[in-house]
DNA sequence: CGTATGAATGAACAGTCATTCACATTTCCG
DNA sequence: CGGAAATGTGAATGACTGTTCATTCATACG
């Protein structure tokens, strides 16, 4: 059982990065033994299949995101700061795991129906904690915002986007970019930005 | 020769709707031909092959980006007015042209190397425009932002964005989208919208 | 009328796809 | 040690891939 977990691991680690980088579309079951170092038909050992594998890594990063968005704003009170913690946990979490956020975004259309809906089911409920806390911020008077539901989906863009051209040899820190995102959120809601 | 341009401009749509749909590797010249209503050998009539349909849809749609967006930006001066142009410009454009824009950033990864190299030059002139607006406004003293070359991204990724959700069925009609992005995008700069 | 042209066909090509399976090998546990 | 369960192999499956091509067809031109 733990070289079988390990196995499973390395296809998991291995598939993830291939999608990510190619497309689901443009990997194929021996790319993906070959990236292992195994040969194709053992995959089947620990996967039904293709579209189970995908399925998995993506449901698994969604939950994953869900939990870790939970654990940011747990005993976050007050709009502003939730919208602070929200935002933080958001760009970090896209920094440090681009190949998932990347998948989870780009592959939704490869999944079955059934797996897209459960995949969307998710990402609805994460969308809508950002949306309640700027209505929250609009009701209170806090927020200047022209419509909550369409400014959750600009930041949720706005802030998804860091993956694209985020490299860690890169010019900035992922704090330094945290920051930098916080701060134009912020912004962008009509509150300024902490002077510090 | 006026049967022969329709028939290629029928393949170029149909292409563009699958592709943006189902993604370039997920679509067969089966697929394609069926949706014209012709079998697949004909339509080598047309294009050499796959990858030169897709680099020539997106090489296509950046042109014309750009050209629209010179358009857009001729004769406006001032720092302020020229950043309200650019995302007038850039979400009305994406309003318009939702495959073609969803393609240009999907299948990037989907072109040879060369074809690869030829569209992301375009990119960087386009989203240079931005940028040197930002840069410029920070010179002036008018934009409040942390980093023009980040403000750049974060603007277009939430502006290109819209397409993802929008839909002319839905609550809000396209001029009363591109308010709602001007005005974020202003506000997230530092400079508050104009009160109407 | 004869013929050159562009366009469409449908079959064929060689290769790749995900998946299956009978068979080895390794690993675990009593 | 023995046997069973887990794991990997390599070949085979049929379906599908992009592309080619000989052929047919309709139209346009001299």
């Amino acid at each position: 059982m733990p070289e079988s977990r390990n196995t499973k691991a390395k296809i998991r680690k291995a598939a993830l990065r291939l999608f990510a980088e190619r497309g689901y579309n443009a990997v194929s079951m021996r790319d993906l033994a070959d990236a292992v170092g195994m040969r194709q038909g053992g995959l089947y050992n620990h996967f039904e299949g293709k579209q189970v594998l995908l399925s998995d890594l993506m449901e698994t990063h969604m939950v994953g995101l869900l939990e870790a968005l939970d654990t940011a704003m747990a005993g976050i009170s007050g709009t502003r700061a939730r919208l602070e913690a929200y935002v933080r946990h958001h760009v970090s979490h896209h920094l440090d795991y681009p190949d998932d956020v990347f998948l989870a975004y780009m592959e939704v259309r490869s999944l079955d129906s059934d797996n897209r809906a459960r995949i969307i089911a998710l990402r609805n409920r994460y969308e809508h904690v950002l949306r309640k806390i700027l209505e929250d911020g609009c009701t209170e008077g806090l927020f200047r915002i022209g419509d909550a539901a369409v400014h959750a989906r600009m930041l949720l863009a706005m802030m998804t986007g860091v993956t694209v051209w985020y490299r860690d040899s890169g010019r900035l820190s992922r704090d330094e970019v945290v920051e930098l995102y916080l701060g134009a959120a912020l912004q962008s809601v009509g509150l300024a930005a902490v002077q510090s």
